[in-house]
DNA sequence: TAGGCCATCTGGTCCT
DNA sequence: AGGACCAGATGGCCTA
């Protein structure tokens, strides 16, 4: 099928729905407007509640410079070690990160430790060197 | 140019 | 029935 619906629809829909031919029967005019309207919602969904929850997110993730790009993968594996580190911190005192301890999940992801995963991009020294967190050989 | 990331569309499922 | 949520597909943009 023609896919009638890959236009913004948002004020429009009558005419693009008539601007197709597979969607000129009447009696499918009502469908048609349902799936823009979900698309819709759908639409803002994305852009009003998950991406506003994962910049939300995002803010509360300590990274060196404080303002560098997170995609979306990196901003939930880095809350999740960053979770980690603040739960050890809390009910041990240790200071350890959660990127050096040895669980095999954590394994995967440890490049991701959000004191030290800037300068593992950079191929640099890790900048968590300089504060009181870092366990890291020098 | 390939790969990563993202927005959007879409159809299915679940909930109210 | 209609809306929310989810995952898969797709295409565009950007970067190494």
């Amino acid at each position: 099928m023609e896919n009638y619906l890959n236009y913004p629809c948002e004020e429009t829909w009558e005419q693009r729905i008539f601007s197709v031919s597979s969607y000129q029967n009447v009696e499918t005019q009502p469908v048609a407007k349902q799936r823009c309207q979900a698309n819709a919602r759908e639409r803002d969904r994305t852009q009003n509640s998950v991406n506003i929850a994962f910049n939300t997110l995002r803010l509360l993730i300590p990274t060196e410079p404080a303002d560098r790009k997170l995609s979306k993968i990196e901003i939930l594996r880095l809350a999740g070690s960053y979770i980690t580190h603040l739960d050890n911190q809390l009910y041990t005192g240790e200071m350890e990160q959660p990127c050096l301890q040895k669980s095999d999940v954590i394994e995967r992801d440890k490049s991701l430790c959000t004191f030290c995963w800037s300068a593992v991009k950079k191929d640099k020294s890790p900048a968590c060197h300089s504060n009181s967190y870092c366990k890291t050989p020098r």
